[in-house]
RNA sequence: GGACAAGUGGGUGAGCGGCUGAAACCACAUCCCUGCUAAGGAUGCGUACGGGUAACUGUACCGAGAGUUCGAAUCUCUCCUUGUCCA
């Protein structure tokens, strides 16, 4: 959530940075508006409950005096019925900031690019040069069948759809990724944490998915509970509500779970294969932490994520994400694309974003900074996307004869 | 699934419908005293939002929500969680 006591102090800067964003002033002008209609409601509803507990405590020294209560009582019961109307007005007004604050991203970055889409993203670096093959390489789908690793009708068969099923070294370099990664992430200093794959709406208001983003998510039928679509939602939230000590900060956490996303929106992209599926296999970072060290954990997330694909000998760069592509919640995001040659191009392996403070709000994270409570920074960033790093593996791994080589790091998780 | 009980501040734990934002103790912070393998004393110490340069002050919060009442941590209802017992 933005800060509203900031909007209220910055109104131009903190609109004119949104509008980069595409958000409409006119919509920063309102939450503004509506923020000071509710003070004035809150300021007129505290005079009339004030003048009611002062009569109220009247009333116990008249009964013990023995004084006629009759003519306080109908001052009473006259005010009352103002409060009454006071705080409905006042619940009224919460309720519309309320439903609008949530709805507002996060403020940008100055350093975010201003873009529309992906395609205005900006390089930072390449790291290791994609190598030539003497014959044309193929793409992941086409591997995956002829190795019988992935098959993708019977996942379709049990389900529907986006699903497929591993087999075999499929199955087991998912098992091997999955190892690897959380070891690679412990050794960077993030705790091994294990969270519920679904999670309450709370939690979802917390990191931002909802209210604006339920048509993404899979939702149960007879509880209000949703299938989480990254582990982001579980593990930033384990710390909603608390106020931390400063010397627990900063906590990383890094944490394996299937995610489901509905992908709506996303039809007719990437159908073949599994660059988008309704579940998928990610182990993410998450950390929390106090503000002046933000900067720099987000740096080592990403050398993280980045050095992860490097031990694998996957080629990839690094973006800086473009206003238009930032995610809701994020002041600013990098992304890892990995260089997948059947497809010929840099595909989205992992993202890490810096939410500041935009979560910790919502989700009342914070610490004591001394004597003051202060909002924590959070951030979170795959490291990596399990299913992409497999299909990176298969298209710069293979051979002319259709085999794939596995990557030396993995091969003490496969018994090799 | 059924019965009963409980949910209070960082922790333990008192709380009669008004004098309780909440005793006491522990922890923590600052100060004082003392000089020895330890302690003693004083003060402070919840959160959110609003007003005031500030001292300070208003409102709300004792699992969540609703209700009774002039007034609720305290009474009633619903829900959630935990514990114990039963199936």
């Amino acid at each position: 959530m933005i800060d509203l006591k900031l909007l209220q102090k910055d109104f131009d800067g903190v609109s004119a940075k949104l509008a980069r964003k595409g958000v409409d002033t006119s919509l920063i002008e309102s939450l503004k508006e509506k923020n000071e209609k509710l003070k004035l409601a809150k300021a007129a509803y505290e005079t009339l409950q004030a003048d009611q507990n002062a009569m109220s405590k009247e009333f116990g020294v008249y009964k013990r005096e023995g004084k006629d209560i009759n003519e306080l009582k109908a001052k009473v019961d006259a005010n009352k019925i103002k409060i009454t109307e006071a705080l409905d007005i006042q619940r009224e007004r919460q309720e519309e900031l309320e439903k609008l604050a949530m709805a507002i991203p996060n403020i940008p970055d100055d350093s975010v690019p201003d873009g529309a889409d992906e395609d205005d993203n900006v390089e930072i670096k390449k790291v290791l040069t994609p190598k030539e093959f003497s014959f044309t390489a193929k793409e992941h789908w086409e591997l995956a069948e002829e190795n019988g690793w992935i098959d993708f009708e019977r996942g379709v068969k049990i389900a529907t759809s986006r699903f497929s099923a591993s087999f075999g070294m499929g199955a087991r370099l998912e098992r091997a990724l999955i190892n690897f990664m959380l070891d690679f992430n412990r050794s960077r200093g993030f705790e091994e944490v294990s969270v519920p794959a679904l999670v309450n709406r709370t939690a979802l208001e917390g990191t931002g998915q909802l209210p604006k983003f339920e048509d993404d998510l899979y939702k149960m039928q007879d509880q209000e509970l949703f299938l989480i679509p990254t582990a982001e939602v579980p593990v930033t939230n384990l710390f909603q509500d608390e106020i931390l000590q400063e010397t627990q900060l900063p906590i990383k956490m890094t944490a394996y779970t299937s995610c489901f996303r509905k992908e709506a929106g996303a039809a007719g992209r990437d159908t073949r294969g599994m660059i988008r599926q309704h579940q998928f296999h990610k182990v993410e970072l998450v950390t929390i932490a106090k503000p002046e060290q933000s900067e720099q954990i987000f740096e080592d997330m990403v050398s993280c994520a980045s050095d992860i694909l490097t031990a694998l000998e996957l080629p990839h760069r690094l973006v800086n994400l473009c206003t238009g592509d930032l995610g809701f919640g994020a002041a600013y995001t990098t992304d890892i694309e990995v260089w997948l040659p059947g497809q010929n191009q840099y595909r989205e392996i992992s993202s890490i974003s810096n939410t500041r403070e935009f979560q910790a709000r919502r989700a009342k994270i914070r610490y004591k900074d001394g004597k003051k409570n202060t909002f924590v920074h959070t951030l979170n960033g795959s490291s990596l996307a399990v299913g992409r790093t497999l299909v990176a593996i298969m298209e710069n791994n293979q051979n002319e004869d259709g085999s794939i080589d596995i990557p030396e790091v993995l091969k003490p998780y496969l018994g090799m």
